[in-house]
DNA sequence: ACATCGCCTATTGTTGACAATCTACACTCT
DNA sequence: AGAGTGTAGATTGTCAACAATAGGCGATGT
């Protein structure tokens, strides 16, 4: 039961899937503006490839939200509004809010091993922030709060995280906003795991609820108005 | 700002987004069996086009997990076991869950509206509960959950719950079981109406809760064993 | 009789070319 | 001068042909 069929499948993932992923990571990394047109052309030469494939994989992203699709004018990268934000938090909440229950209802050993992944993400995040890079930061952040989310095992619901995870990376990018209190975010999510540990539910899902409303006032207020997604 | 620039861009959506909407209600209106391979030249042909728009629709599928692509064999209607079941109804709590929440924190104005929503399909339902059309319960069944979640205005949590009824809709199909109790069915969802109506926030989430508790009851006793989904 | 090897067909993955559409710019007319 | 129109360029949408891979089937040898 080790390896029952995935035991070395070469590069079995559908070929659309890659470049989505890899473009993806592009997106939220900011190597497009908001509101930029992605060129076909272009793209897929970038990636070595056709524009069959490359359109493919622009469907997926188009779907995630990260992109926008017009008929006859071609796709461009989302700008994000402040409405776009709270919905998006809106979500989050409600995903991290049914993983807390969920695991505090799994058992021990479920949260003992979440709590050690959680534990090294928060150690990097640490690191990191000594040096204020910013862009490891962002990513270590969703980072914890995925792998939070992932100690539930639920496939979908780890799905529809990393989703939000790319849209709310993507907030930071389009809101042009940095991020505040550097200090106090580290101790946040060193919170979150202390209460995780100590399985108490309650305070748990307060923290989680806290913690998400502090960060959409902080990427709400300093622009109070950035275009309207529609 | 009646229609600042909606106004009538006939079929402004992209292709591959009406293919994908219509190869999605064949899908779960039971035109492909669970596992069956989808052959992109035959369906392309159905629909009057190429294999190139169609590939691009199938990539929204597999993203939605309706079908699953493997490399250079194709993709196939996804089979779910139940473990999928008790995945898909646990994202279906939450969501459901956090609808409740922001309905009754928004107002009276929109839990109006949606109960209006709600009580003309609970209507309907009746009407077809009393000549045993399961496809078209199936469907209203759906359609009264994403109605709820819909009254919430929020288009991401629609859209994850829009995927999720579509692959509810498949839980029937690919389990092959039929609807039991069919004169609860309406008194349960009346009672989630009214609940909703009295504004009743605790009684209404412990209301949801069992209602989808029951059904993944029902789901899952029929058949203990479906395959692994892997 | 069974296992193994090799071919063969069907289907997917990819590519390049062609057609349709939109945006921008220059031109003309009032 | 300003508004409207026509044209040109670029980009997307679509298609058909080519290449590559996987699984099935039969032949062959032990």
């Amino acid at each position: 039961m080790a390896a029952p069929e995935g035991l070395f499948v070469l590069e079995g993932r559908p070929t659309a899937q890659l470049i989505a992923d890899q473009l993806r990571e592009q997106i939220v990394q900011g190597a497009f503006r908001p509101g930029q047109q992605i060129n076909e052309s272009a793209v897929a030469g970038q990636f070595r490839t056709s524009r069959g494939p490359l359109r493919e994989a622009l469907q997926r992203l188009c779907q995630e939200g990260l992109l926008v699709s017009h008929r006859n004018r071609g796709v461009f990268v989302t700008e994000l509004s402040t409405a776009d934000v709270k919905e998006i938090y809106a979500v989050r909440e409600a995903v991290e809010l049914a993983a807390s229950t969920t695991l505090m209802d799994a058992g021990q050993d479920l949260i003992r091993d979440t709590c050690r992944v959680l534990k090294d993400i928060i150690r990097d995040m640490a690191k990191h922030v000594a040096v204020s890079d910013w862009q490891a930061i962002a990513r270590l952040d969703m980072q914890f709060h995925t792998s939070f989310v992932a100690g539930t095992g639920n496939t979908r619901l780890i799905r529809i995280y990393e989703t939000l995870a790319a849209e709310t990376r993507m907030c930071i990018l389009s809101l042009e906003v940095a991020y505040p209190r550097l200090d106090v975010l580290v101790q946040e999510h060193q919170n979150l795991l202390d209460l995780l540990e100590a399985e108490d539910r309650k305070g748990l899902q307060q923290a989680v609820k806290r913690h998400l409303q502090k960060a959409v006032e902080d990427l709400t207020v300093t622009r109070q108005d950035n275009g309207i997604s529609a």
